[in-house]
DNA sequence: TAGTGGTCTAGACCACGGG
DNA sequence: CCGTGGTCTAGACCACTAT
């Protein structure tokens, strides 16, 4: 048996795509709602919910709840660290570190990152290899401050970003994703030509305010992309 | 006078932020909550929701609650249309339509978007200027199935994408993301070298099983990013 | 001021799943 | 079996805001 407060979502929301009810509309008011589905105003208020999670209504005090205006397109991408995702594809993973210093960051770099000149940081480069292809570089810096224990971690076992992952629970991340040409430097780790496209990743993660992590992954343009599907329903009623 | 379930739910967001508890270590039971916080267990629970959807915390039945294994990363995108962004950002924004014409979808295509062969199509071709320089073309089939009023529709006025979100509510999203080569006839429009690096959206949108659009945006590397933050209590608390 | 949503209670029964 | 979370009730008071 399915339950209420799902059978009220869905009803409304097929109401809503169907454009049955258009953006602006009005609702019935969740005492009517009460009345129709011959429920509880608190179930009425889930459903409700769950729909402003979805994007479709907002609710507006006193003056009742409406269909949403039309959203911007909102999606949610999977940006997962090289290995889980090659192992999910089913492809062999490995990697190889490249550098690995500590070092106290410089100015112009601690303004890049809106973080402070001087503290410690260890910085390391490391390349990626899928399907015994090299897939990407991965240049990340690592502030010591907030993960003393990277102080000694070799990062043979478990990659940088798998290692971080266990270790500092993060609480906001911001990512930008940019097409690059590769750089000689570049082009010569992933065998690659000097020019040629490449999907670049930057990465920078907080644990409340402090930061912990910045990275650049690069990858070569004809090796990788970025997918997302967005199932609103899914993700607003967690089934 | 914030309300309970935010106070619980940032106190066990705390928990987990700092490392106190660990992934994987048993939260207090719902009842114990309930003395602790002196309310209700509806409130404890709307509390615990809201965590379950942060990703911080899974429940079990008979089990009890824990704290999640770290997750992978996941971020929220805004991928707006152009003109969109652009306004946001400040900037002027216009378009052009190069193409439109009425088709019917061919085998190959019909095959790749995993839609049927022989279908009324509307494909457009359009350049959008930002600030004045070429920022992306954009090429575009609308099924004319789903959307019969993109039939007599110029998007002389309005965009293609800002048309078809006045339109059609969307019910399911794909977008993926490359890093590819400008081709000649790419190169010539957006005045950029053939060769040159560009960021590749893809984006195909449905309405309940029903395919409405399928869009590729090519944009010139060095004038376009993605950018995303999460803040992952925002979004679960939606405040 | 009055109507609407926002939150909360103090219970209840049920579904699931480990022992 | 029985402890846990999943859902639900029939109310209640409060906060906000359009009028």
């Amino acid at each position: 048996m399915e339950p209420i407060y799902i059978r009220i979502f869905k009803d409304i929301e097929a109401k809503i795509l169907s454009g049955d009810w258009r953006p602006g509309d009005r609702i019935p008011r969740e005492h009517d709602l009460v009345n129709d589905y011959g429920c509880s105003r608190m179930t009425v208020s889930k459903a409700l919910t769950a729909l402003v999670e979805r994007g479709l209504v907002v609710r507006k005090r006193k003056t009742g709840s409406f269909v949403a205006a039309p959203q911007i397109n909102r999606t949610v991408m999977d940006i997962q660290d090289i290995g889980t995702a090659a192992t999910l594809a089913g492809y062999e993973h490995r990697h190889e570190i490249l550098t690995r210093k500590i070092e106290t960051l410089g100015p112009v770099e601690a303004a890049q990152l809106n973080s402070i000149a001087g503290v410690e940081i260890l910085r390391i480069h490391c390349l990626h290899i899928v399907d015994g292809k090299p897939t990407a570089v991965e240049r990340r810096i690592i502030l010591l401050d907030t993960v003393p224990l990277a102080r000694t971690e070799s990062f043979v076992g478990a990659p940088p970003a798998k290692w971080l992952l266990s270790q500092v629970p993060w609480s906001k991340a911001k990512h930008v994703i940019r097409a690059v040409s590769a750089d000689a430097a570049t082009a010569r780790i992933l065998k690659i030509d000097r020019g040629d496209p490449c999907l670049n990743l930057i990465r920078q993660t907080w644990q409340n305010d402090r930061m912990v992590t910045y990275v650049e992954i690069t990858h070569p343009g004809d090796r990788f992309q970025f997918a997302g599907i967005f199932h609103p329903t899914e993700s607003a009623l967690r089934q």
